[in-house]
RNA sequence: GCCCGAGUGGCGGAAUUGGUAUACGCGUUCGACUUAAAAUCGAAUGAGAAAACUCAUAUGGGUUCAAGUCCCAUCUCGGGCACCA
């Protein structure tokens, strides 16, 4: 046979593939044997299809996902990999404003290139389950799931001062906000007081926050979601304002140290600073409040320096009846709490710096009041979700507005609300999308009930203009893939009591806002009856990112960018690809890509190859016992123990997300069966365990030794071998190996004399040991001298 | 500032429960094959030493028969949050 020719091997097996669909999940219903077979339902986090195909980092999440995936269809799971695209968003909808070109013309064209590239790297993928965000089927069920929560009252509408990213001229979640810039094009965002549609989240924040505990995800992730939500317990207390009959309600963690309030703050956008201001005060407060508005959220947190300004006015201290002045101060924020604080200098850092420059009292805390003051209150970090964007290329909220401005639900009969086309993709600078340009789509007739008469009349009003936050349609595309073309439901109840929750879940970004958001929904629709559990994700396996070789982030601006299917077609195929990214390193740290180190793991595949496939002038084959065909094989065959660790290693190593390890294991074996030869068990186990990592190569070799691809079993009774190395220590230092019978190893008198017969072992033993330990997994002897 | 991680050869990394530090890969050196090169195969490769050994897992202490692993302190790097009362 031939060299090993990688490109030629993976066109065969992907022809086969697309042929015979071998990746397709069973129904539960048509498991063929009768006997049930258990489920694994496995999934990346989708791509955003954009128009540069491929990334390795791509490649590093979807080969861990592939990886498993084949490792337990290999056991006997029936396994559900299905894939997606998560295709709304402002790439696609700028590149049209762009050119011209359709956003859905453009995510078309992204897709179909997508799985063309996914298909060269072999993947285990249920490609009868494809799902696309912005496919009207798919988002006519994402309308369905707002006005579930819209029902609930838990999507509304609210004025507020929102992030707004004046280049992308849409509002962003606090989420989408990263060091006060809009996180995708980078520019700084501003503050808009806008109408918006929020879903209320913080519903959840207590079940959120107390069930993190219990998921079997990275630690780091649990840590990232237990801050963003930010509970603090404290009490919210009323301070009387001595003017009027007005009250500020204050909320503080400390209750214990109002003895030390000496004046209160509240934000600028405070409602009840009108009522505090006099003639001398009011000018000057105005323009305090005006100018915190102005500034960007940069500048004020840059400029940690404390400003304020006096309202004229002054509280009452609920526990010392004294008078304290009421200043306003942008360090206070109108967003958490209740806008307002008691400021205590003596005992908190921020007061203190503000009363220092503003010459305001500071009172040492003596007393602590007998009975708390104020209602026990709990406050969040976390704010309800902003999703509302003033973008086309979404999916449209299914609302509409009376003559009166009041929001009624798109009839579910009447979804999915589709998006019109439009020329101009534009939004304008009014706060609209695009899709108020499309007048005739803009008009709608919603049946409306009257609650007198209950006569149920159309009334013409007029449809929301907004489109939901991507991340909306992320939120359940998982119990989505259970049964992808369900027309009657968004998801089927027999599917997901099968194939739910995801067993495992992997991706390397979104700590935060998607994995938030799905577990949010998760909960609400298991309070509707629509889901049999409140977590979606069992095990989430959170990839590190691969960078140029030099260290940094590959990105187009430095030209570092490496493109799998470049190191594909150079003639290293996918097999190498997959593999190397699979061994460059633990899968959740950082990696940096090594031109060299793919050609050491293309050098494996190749010996890999040469084992199976080569004469004897490359490979020294076992003299005596290697045969192609031969199946059965005496326990003597010198390569049996090794082939039985080697089987338990990768199995261990894969179970526990070692990928790295599990290869190297590989390499060892092979270069082992390089020098001593092999048996036909030894290369159909090779082509097995190796079936993860490099599917075509493993599909060729085991193809050729006429064997399946089921997972093999190792049996510890060869994990155990007649003599066994005894490390002896004196003092914890290595002094000698012993080479003894296993049956010693229940003998530690006799192993002691062994060891101290050693010639070197006697030179650091001078005296009689005072204690032996000896430690038999590890088969360590430590005689313990004084010397 | 606060909260997490992580520091091991020339490089990426291994050591899973406190038990033989440096597996595997890259690189380098030498050898075989070749007219030659590439590819391939074999050998060596933490530092010092001829060797026995000694010293090495960021730094300094500690616990232990035994520490990369546990404890205390310090330094460096990475990530997250950041005026959240």
């Amino acid at each position: 046979m031939n060299r090993y020719n990688p490109l030629e091997i993976e066109e065969k097996w992907q022809k086969i593939w697309e042929k015979e669909k071998p990746f397709r999940a069973l129904e539960k219903s048509k498991s063929k044997t009768g006997e049930e077979k258990p489920k694994k339902f496995l999934a990346e986090m989708f791509p955003y299809p954009s128009g540069a195909g491929l990334h390795v980092g791509h490649v590093r999440n979807f080969t861990i996902v592939d990886v498993l995936a084949r490792y337990y269809s290999q056991n006997g799971y029936n396994v559900l990999r299905p894939f997606g695209y998560d295709t709304f968003g402002l790439p696609a909808e700028n590149y049209a404003i762009k050119t011209g070109v359709s956003p859905k013309v453009a995510t078309e064209t992204n897709v179909k290139n997508f799985r063309t590239q996914l298909k060269r790297l072999g993947y285990f993928i249920d490609w009868d389950r494809e799902i696309n965000t912005s496919d009207p089927e798919y988002y006519r069920w994402t309308q369905w799931c707002f006005l579930q929560l819209f029902k609930k009252g838990l999507a509304y509408q609210k004025e507020s001062y929102q992030w707004w990213c004046p280049v992308d001229q849409t509002v962003l979640a606090n989420e989408q906000v990263e060091n006060g810039h809009c996180w995708r094009c980078g520019s700084e965002v501003e503050k808009k007081k806008m109408k918006q549609w929020f879903f209320k989240i913080t519903e959840y924040a207590d079940e959120l926050l107390d069930s993190i505990d219990s998921l079997d995800w990275p630690e780091k992730i649990k840590t990232m979601q237990k801050n963003w939500i930010g509970r603090s317990r404290g009490a919210e207390i009323d301070f009387e304002i001595a003017s009027n009959a007005e009250k500020v309600k204050v909320f503080t963690t400390r209750p214990d140290t109002i003895f030390g309030a000496t004046f209160l703050v509240l934000a600028p956008e405070h409602p009840l600073i009108k009522s505090l201001v006099n003639e001398n005060t009011k000018s000057a407060v105005e323009k305090y409040c005006a100018d915190a508005l102005k500034k960007s959220e940069i500048e004020r947190q840059e400029n940690k320096e404390k400003t304020g300004v006096f309202t004229g006015s002054y509280a009452l201290n609920p526990a010392t009846g004294e008078k304290i002045p009421i200043w306003v101060a942008d360090y206070v924020l109108i967003g958490y709490g209740t806008g307002a604080i008691m400021a205590v200098p003596a005992g908190d850092d921020r007061d203190r710096e503000f009363a220092e420059k503003f010459d305001l009292p500071i009172k040492k805390i003596t007393e602590v009041p007998d009975k708390p003051f104020g209602e026990p209150k709990t406050t969040y970090r976390m704010r309800d979700w902003l999703i509302s964007r003033q973008r086309y290329w979404g999916c449209p909220i299914p609302i509409a507005y009376d003559k009166n401005g009041v929001a009624h639900a798109i009839p579910e009969s009447e979804l999915p609300v589709l998006i019109p086309e439009v020329d101009d993709y534009r939004p304008d600078n009014s706060g609209r999308s695009a899709l108020s340009k499309a007048t005739d789509w803009l008009k709608v007739k919603v049946p409306v009930t009257d609650p007198e008469t209950g006569k149920t009349t159309l009334e013409e009003m007029t449809r929301e203009t907004d489109t939901l936050d991507g991340y909306a349609c992320s939120s359940w595309y998982l119990w989505r893939y259970a049964s992808p073309k369900d027309k009657k439901n968004a998801w089927n109840p027999d599917q997901i009591a099968y194939w739910e929750p995801l067993d495992v879940y992997c991706g390397a970004d979104h700590a935060v806002a998607h994995l938030l958001y799905i577990r949010f929904w998760c909960k609400f629709f298991a309070d509707e009856g629509k889901l049999p559990f409140r977590e979606p994700i069992e095990k989430l396996l959170y990839n590190g990112y691969i960078n140029a070789p030099d260290g940094k982030k590959m990105s187009k601006s430095k030209g570092n960018v490496i493109d799998p299917l470049d190191v594909i077609d150079s003639g290293y195929g996918a097999d190498t690809l997959r593999t190397y990214e699979m061994f460059i390193g633990p899968y959740d740290l950082d990696a940096a890509w090594n031109p060299r180190s793919v050609g050491g793991v293309h050098r494996f595949l190749n010996r890999c190859w040469n084992l199976v496939f080569q004469e004897e002038s490359v490979v020294k084959k076992n003299p005596t016992e290697f045969s192609c065909t031969k199946k059965t094989l005496s326990d003597s065959f010198p390569t049996t123990a090794l082939r039985h660790k080697t089987i338990k290693k990768v199995t261990d190593d894969i179970e526990r997300s070692a990928f790295n390890t599990a290869i190297s294991c590989l390499m060892e074996y092979v270069n082992e069966l390089y020098k001593s030869g092999a048996s036909a068990e030894d290369l159909i186990t090779l082509g097995k365990l190796l079936k993860p990592f490099a599917p075509h190569l493993a599909s060729e070799i085991l193809e050729h030794l006429s064997a399946d691809d089921s997972w093999p079993a190792y049996d510890e009774k060869y994990l155990v071998a007649d003599t066994v190395e005894v490390v002896v220590q004196v003092n914890g230092k290595l002094r000698g190996r012993l080479s003894v019978s296993v049956d010693f190893l229940e003998d530690e008198e006799k192993l002691k004399s062994l060891a101290l017969a050693d010639p070197n072992v006697k030179k650091f033993v001078k005296t009689p040991p005072l204690k032996t330990i000896f430690v038999k997994p590890a088969k360590l002897l430590n005689l313990v001298v004084k010397n």
